[in-house]
RNA sequence: GCACCCGUAGCUCAGCUGGAUAGAGCAUCAGACUACGAAUCUGAGGGCCGGGCGUUCGAAUCGCUCCGGGUGCACCA
């Protein structure tokens, strides 16, 4: 059995088997789009098991009535051996109820293929380039770059596991004026690793003592050769050498999440290479880059406004509100004359293009999505380019707001986030949310032991099954396939359930949205922990059911099964599932 | 002024590329609780899905418009 013949993926083959039949038969005509077709599970159980809305979507192409189409359709899926009843309900919706088979034989896949069971050939091994975090390279990572990170990460977890090939990258922004402030407040730190007193770090530099070991390693390296020499002698080398200790720091808080990322691109390295003025020059041949003059901002006042002339890309003509510079007017390329050769460099590399901002970058959407509109449309197929914009996250201690003074320096980094709540936790917590809404992260409530606390939940969930298999054993009972059919409505209901898993995966690569599979956790836990309570009060419904081994054996392989979903479903939120609390 | 995001139960939020009677947790109210892990459980009440118009067989979901909140608006990243 491979994985894409899950009961969900069977059965959209079926449907359309019975559709093609139908075209055979000439009830439908050939060819129609089935693109509108679902195959879902009705909102009310008691429809039944499927649903499908093909009668309905394909009758008004097929110059049909949904009612009769439905008929045939009826007739055809009917014979299937797997279907109890097929009926038309509503408008002409088509509800089947499987049998007790299906369901078990489901069962029985999820043991079969184990961790793979969920995973998808969707992508079809197409690559998808995912950028996130991104942080500039300028001191230890925030709990600001946090929630990013994490969506990044999951996103990139969730599409390998849809079949993509993913590239985790990370851009350097290692060229601007941000790192240019870090090489002089490298320099300073430097110079104190001399013996030189500094005192306080000037306004507008980095304070950040963990600066001063930089500081001292190029004391050790350089003496005191950069001591008095002017800012053109070591900015480039402080910069470079600040930037890679930067770097390293980066990676490891990165790695306290579990991430890790596959490329790593310069911003310097990038203009030095020459894109930006290969995508410059480009642009002018095809008239998308001018000479022109940049338009006063809007909505605020400026005192020291001049009207300047720069290079400036149509962005306009790909729905941005004005044209946007990609010079600045002393020649250097601005962030968005390099994002735009990068983003075309990425293109190069991959089937589509996914980007993981944060929310205060929303206004520069528009002109690097016109951009790589520009650049790859021209090849006769635009590379398909998406930006998610993550939502700031609050960060509370019962319910106060945690104090943060950048101007000090004093942030909270991930680092000690991490140390704090756990890595679990981080991660779980910032799936608990669609990304561009708004979220608290409270230090007290994400740890607590609580059926409020999904991150508990969701691992008590597992935890209690493999306590559960733990107590079996030690009685004398295995996880056995050979007493399924005394499983009841309850535990199949269970299966129904966690046998979404699939389709659930689909659905949220397909819309680059990992938290569904956070929110999918949840509610599977919950459905297991209120099968779990039907035992408190009857005995005969608890997992282990001592005079009779049969019995107990189904209930454990049901457990065993629907802890194995729960594994996989944390696997792809880079969360571990734990044996115990 | 413009752009983007958000507006769903008292609160915090889901709502699966438009589907059948809009869901969950908390809070409230009424009950249960010597336990395979009670780190609680069962049930009830609670909604013009911000307003209006439109597209559609069908709208919380798509379009237009208004209201309300957030964010961003030079060569900063």
């Amino acid at each position: 059995m491979s994985y894409d013949q899950t009961l969900h993926a069977a059965f959209v083959g079926h449907i359309n088997a019975a559709l093609d039949a139908l075209e055979t038969a000439g009830t439908l005509p050939a060819g129609l789009s089935r693109s509108a077709v679902a195959v879902e599970p009705p909102r009310d159980p008691s429809h039944g098991d499927l649903a499908t809305n093909a009668a309905m979507v394909l009758a008004k192409p097929a110059g049909s009535n949904p009612r009769a189409l439905a008929e045939a359709l009826v007739a055809e899926l009917a014979k299937l051996p797997l279907v109890e009843k097929a009926s038309i309900a509503g408008p002409g919706f088509i509800n089947l109820s499987l049998s007790r088979a299906a369901w078990l034989a489901e069962l029985a896949a999820i043991a079969t293929l184990g961790d793979d069971y969920g995973r998808s050939a969707l992508g079809g091994g197409t690559t998808v380039n995912v950028e996130y975090v991104s942080a500039n390279p300028t001191g230890p990572m925030h709990m600001g770059h946090c929630r990013g990170a994490v969506v990044g990460d999951a996103l990139a977890t969730l599409l390998e596991y849809a079949g993509h090939k993913v590239i985790r990258e990370y851009y350097v922004n290692d060229a601007g004026a941000q790192v240019q402030v870090l090489a002089r407040s490298v320099h300073i730190r430097y110079r104190e690793a001399l013996g030189e007193t500094v005192g306080e770090i000037p306004e507008g530099l980095y304070p950040g003592d963990y600066l001063v070991p930089v500081g001292q390693a190029l004391a050790g390296e350089f003496g005191d050769k950069y001591a008095a020499a002017p800012e053109s002698e070591w900015l480039t080398l402080f910069r470079t050498r600040a930037v890679a200790a930067m770097m390293v720091m980066i990676r490891e808080d990165l790695a306290l999440l579990g991430i890790r990322h596959d490329v790593f691109s310069s911003e310097a390295e990038l203009q030095a290479s020459g894109k930006p003025d290969e995508a410059e020059g480009w642009l002018r041949a095809h008239d998308l880059v001018y000479d022109g003059e940049l338009e006063a901002p809007k909505g605020k006042l400026l005192d020291d406004w001049e009207p300047v002339e720069l290079p400036l890309f149509r962005s306009t003509k790909f729905g941005d509100d004005q044209d946007r510079p990609i010079k600045k007017s002393d020649g250097s390329w601005t962030y968005f004359g390099a994002d735009l050769a990068y983003h075309f460099q990425k293109a190069q590399n991959a089937d589509a293009l996914v980007d993981i901002w944060g929310a205060d970058h929303a206004g520069t959407v528009k002109r690097i999505k016109a951009a790589v509109a520009a650049l790859t449309g021209a090849k006769g197929k635009e590379t398909p380019f998406e930006v998610k914009l993550v939502q700031m996250v609050a960060l509370l201690r019962n319910g106060e707001p945690v104090k943060m003074s950048k101007r000090s320096g004093s942030f909270v980094t991930l680092a000690d986030v991490v140390q704090e709540v756990g890595k679990d936790v981080v991660r779980f917590t910032m799936l608990t949310r669609k990304p561009e809404a708004q979220m608290d992260f409270d230090f007290a409530k994400v740890v607590e032991a609580s059926k409020d606390n999904p991150v508990f939940y969701v691992q008590y969930a597992h935890a209690r099954i493999r306590s559960t298999l733990r107590k079996g054993a030690a009685e004398g009972f295995a996880p056995s396939e050979a007493g399924l059919d005394l499983l009841g409505e309850e535990e199949l209901a269970l299966v129904r359930h966690a046998a979404q898993f699939p389709r659930l995966v689909e659905a949220a690569a397909v819309a680059r949205e990992p938290h569904r599979i956070a929110f999918f956790l949840g509610e599977l836990a919950g459905a297991f922990h209120a099968y779990w309570n039907v035992g408190n009060d009857r005995p005969d419904k608890r997992f282990i059911v001592a005079q009779d081994a049969r019995l107990t054996g189904a209930r454990l392989f049901l457990a065993l099964q629907i802890g194995q979903i729960v594994k996989n479903g944390l696997a792809l939120l880079g969360v571990e599932a734990v044996e115990e609390m």
